[in-house]
DNA sequence: GTGTAGAGCAAGATGATCTTACTTAGGTCA
DNA sequence: TGACCTAAGTAAGATCATCTTGCTCTACAC
């Protein structure tokens, strides 16, 4: 069974005529006429049957017809692709991100974006809580994350991985709370405070087992919570204090304060994890491009 | 974007060498060699580079190499339909019924199916209570369902009707219940009763019409319940009467009894709806006329 | 260095698919 | 009814893509 072939089929039961579908694909009728002939000898069933001076579609043929609208698709599809790697980028990219970095980056990326003709960026969010974020990247062409360093699982998977920008992370206090009278905060300031903490197997706890581990001592975790918006509520309303990343934290008159940390490394790495075929993409390789730029523009605005 | 070439180049991703590939496909290494210069050609990027004696694949020859495959599934598919039109009926059926027909038909269909080599049928039931039945027919092969004739609406869509079998439909009384004493009963005797009814967009809702418009009076109604599990229950337990299938409805030592009703047409007619593409296909063909010999042979063992 | 495996190039062979020219069948209009 | 037209199909030869043959080039092993 040949696509060629099969694709005549098809022309034929959109046209309905031999004639229109000789024009359509600029051939002699003859040469249609022939194909289906071979074609129908290679069912095994008729597809054709005379019907006054034209022809007409068994419905054997139109059944088989169908079958030639979902490979085209599938063709479709991946003429797509091909397009996007023979010219300039274009194409649809798909992108999930977190939360907190939407806020940072997507405005800017998406300006970037629309200079570039013919590309088109198709965002979504992402529950902050996940188990294991590589694994989007088999659902979108980007995945922004939140990540420590190529851990050992994904670059077994061969998942690249791009950083884009480092964000500090600052304790956050309730006003008036005693320790806001400093301009910084050590581990040892802080380790005997009641916690707001995450959730153990996201990224961020790590900050938490570092002050432990400058301490010596464990932290008292009164809570774990994902949500940024309900830490800060929390922090605000006196239950304890937190670990929230600088540029995304309102911290004006909402009852919250932040002081940075130092002693321990404190700042989150977001990065972008996207399967290597994928990154090979012009237009996804486009799109990584304005990332970077738009990380970099943003640094460099809030360094200031 | 030539799809044989571009199978070579899903080939060469998995075997690693033009020779292997030339091996595989029967032909010489220097035909490989040349088709893969041309979509190379095509597609503007370097697609393999030299790598010791043999070539290796580009990360972007790979990432077009997936196309590749997305494409080859989907011309698999097709191929499957078509080796289901070139000789004896084989391949996949989708079924889906709801579930008193299922009981009746499914044990005997799926016996007379497994008698046919190279034929799968997949079955699912289905929840008796839906708007429009007919909808399934885009995302089943068969849809089995209680169809009181061709609707306007099934035939304007083209949709084929197959009628399998037609069941009975016997009014249902708690035991010991006066009318029991009588061995057929109609509309006049059961009109003042209580009713278990099923909701109103149900066919077997007709049922109770017809006995409304026999007495031209109302019928009451207490209460209206699609699933015939708990007409039974609800039945046996006294709080009125109803209607129900003859063939599998319970009336053993469960508090039931059921009586033939006379004077208006009660039965249900029980049909096959299916797309006329798929009606061609010899697989589901197959499968239609095993339902046929399976509902008549279930009619004739009843009757007797 | 010599031998060998893998890839690639040039030129001609092969074969599928197309065109040209003609026939057949069904419909239309005088 | 017969002349005419339109659509499809057939036969034979032309054309073009793809394959093979025969040779070269490069990397590597011994």
């Amino acid at each position: 069974m040949d696509i060629r072939r099969l694709e005549l089929l098809r022309e034929l039961a959109d046209r309905g005529s031999i004639t229109a579908v000789a024009l359509a694909t600029r051939r002699t009728t003859s040469a249609v006429s022939q194909q289906l002939k071979i074609l129908e000898r290679e069912a095994g069933v008729p597809l054709t049957e005379r019907s006054g001076r034209g022809v007409a579609l068994t419905s054997a043929g139109r059944a088989l017809a169908r079958t030639a609208t979902d490979v085209a698709t599938a063709i479709e599809r991946a003429e797509a692709l091909w397009a996007d790697f023979r010219s300039q980028p274009q194409g649809e990219v798909t992108l999930t991100i977190f939360p907190t970095a939407g806020q940072m980056l997507l405005p800017g990326l998406l300006t970037r974006i629309d200079a570039l003709p013919g590309l088109k960026l198709i965002c979504s969010d992402l529950d902050s809580f996940v188990a294991d974020i590589a694994n989007f990247t088999a659902d979108f062409d980007i995945v922004i994350a939140d990540a420590p360093g190529i851990l050992p699982a994904w670059s077994e998977r061969g998942i690249t991985v791009v950083p884009l920008m480092r964000e500090p992370l600052d304790i956050a206090l309730p006003e008036g709370h005693p320790l806001g009278a400093k301009k910084s905060l050590t581990p040892a300031d802080v380790i005997n405070e009641e916690w707001i903490g995450v959730p153990s197997d996201l990224p961020f706890d790590r900050i938490r087992r570092g002050i432990e581990a400058a301490n010596a001592t464990p932290a008292r975790v009164a809570q774990r919570i994902a949500d940024n918006g309900i830490v800060e509520s929390l922090v605000a309303a006196g239950h304890g204090i937190g670990i929230l990343p600088r540029y995304t934290t309102r911290d004006r008159e909402n009852g919250l304060i932040t002081r940075p940390l130092v002693g321990v490394r404190s700042s989150r790495l977001i990065s972008a994890l996207l399967r290597p075929d994928r990154a090979e993409r012009p237009s996804v390789r486009a799109v990584i491009g304005a990332l970077q730029a738009e990380a970099a523009e943003f640094e460099r605005q809030h360094e200031a």
